[in-house]
DNA sequence: CGACATTTTGAACCTGTTCAAAAACAGTGG
DNA sequence: CCACTGTTTTTGAACAGGTTCAAAATGTCG
């Protein structure tokens, strides 16, 4: 039973195409550009991005931004909203392979085949700003702290990766949801949010197919973790009542 | 019981920095060069490339190319050999995310921090072509097809981790080997070997910890898929006796 | 308010793990 | 070249964590 298609049949995911250039983006006024592209740009160099970035969009939940097998274009800076990436396979499979919030960057994916190698689905309505590769790409080869920055935001797509693969392959399902709600409460805290509490912008389900587990299970350890004091839940808002306990668990060894 | 360290007692891992520079390497004269980094230059550009990747370095299996925390300065393309990166964490866990064959190339997760993310260990006696970061990046910026080719190549790595995310997140013991295996001879086929045989360069602990299986369960599978006769073991060499009914396996759903 | 989607919880089941022991191999030094 | 030692691989049996199926509870959105 591939449930997540069934599931929408409601409101299927339709790509999202609106011409939506009515504001302009701009970059070196963004209120995001610590964390986005712009980091560690001078002004100058800042305003130069604005010329790149000129397309906004906004994207509905439930909406696609782009679908496996799309010709690939641009990327996309998250200005608001959250979305979650998949793989599927022929067959129904699918896979969540992130979650991204404001000020990060997505479809990295497509620069390897000039087409899409995934989804990127809005899971609240969402805004993003539209990157250009080929224009972004003649830019950094003018300058050069753009190159850097760019490649850096690859590499650590794929340092990103790593430690996901690292937990899929050796953590037990409550370290797997450990780590998931620490890693989303430190990014939410660099976004100037609380360092206790998140609001799970996703389902359950979406949890489990992120961190290979099934729904059920999300379900049980969140009860488990709240039963045993780490954790407070209530419905999609989730209030970490020990950290340090929570990441004693993913630092505590295999077993 | 971290196995990994206390395995390999006998021959500890150590970063290895002999100084080869004896043979230059030619990027335009290698027989790699259709696998590798100047897959579609021209001859002048492959020729460019040849400034830049001056060294050669050789590595013994067992022996480390470069570790976690080590100052990220060079990329590595593989000329011979194999080897796996892992990543570990303060506890003593770790997890292998790769085999790298010939023509591959390693290093970029250094590029985000300025240092190596993960372990690259040969698996055995292997030879690298050291490619200096700043220098490709400089390069890059004159040549646009160099540019576009090194981000197809960081581009095309997301792309693969997000399918061992699929992997791990999704796939029975009997599909991740079939999926893993069915990996190697594809990309042994590309390089001209056989696509009916491989010869394992990895235990089966090392394949366990890639695909979040034990090696128990690695051998156990492996004996079960010979048994149904779609493949044959004999130590480290497998013959694919099936491979549309290995195919079959990974493609026809969840379940 | 009503229809649908999401979440929780229970109980039986199954896949992969753990622990253990034997067999097959590989590298070393005599 | 063979014997020895340590490593890798295989296989068995008991166990455990997570899944599956099912049903009720809780939420959400038009």
């Amino acid at each position: 039973m591939t449930i997540c298609s069934t599931a929408r049949a409601g409101r299927p995911e339709k790509v999202n195409h609106p011409i939506v250039a009515d504001m302009r983006a701009a970059c070196s006024q963004c209120n995001l550009r610590e964390l986005c592209l712009p980091v560690g740009l001078t002004e100058e160099e800042a305003t130069r991005l604005d010329q790149l970035v000129s397309t906004r969009r906004s994207v509905k939940k439930g909406d696609a931004l782009f679908r496996h097998g799309d010709p690939f274009t641009s990327m996309y800076a998250i200005r608001s909203g959250t979305f979650k990436t998949r793989v599927n396979t022929l067959d129904g499979r699918d896979q969540v392979t992130g979650f991204q919030m404001a000020g990060e960057l997505i479809g990295l994916d497509g620069i390897g085949t000039s087409r899409h190698a995934c989804d990127a689905v809005a899971i609240e309505d969402s805004e993003v700003c539209v990157i250009p590769y080929a224009r972004l790409s003649e830019l950094s080869m003018e300058v050069p702290v753009l190159q850097r920055h760019f490649h850096r935001l690859m590499s650590r797509e794929i340092v990103r990766e790593h430690s996901v693969m690292l937990l899929l392959g050796s953590m037990r399902a409550e370290e797997r949801i450990a780590a998931f709600l620490l890693n989303l409460v430190q990014r939410m805290q660099v976004r100037g949010f609380s360092s206790k509490e998140v609001v799970l912008r996703m389902t359950r389900e979406e949890i489990g197919s992120f961190l290979g587990l099934k729904l059920e299970t999300v379900s049980r350890t969140l009860s488990k973790l709240a039963e045993d004091g780490m954790i407070s839940v209530q419905q999609r808002l989730v209030r970490l009542e020990d950290s340090a306990r929570l990441r004693a668990m993913i630092e505590s060894g295999p077993r």
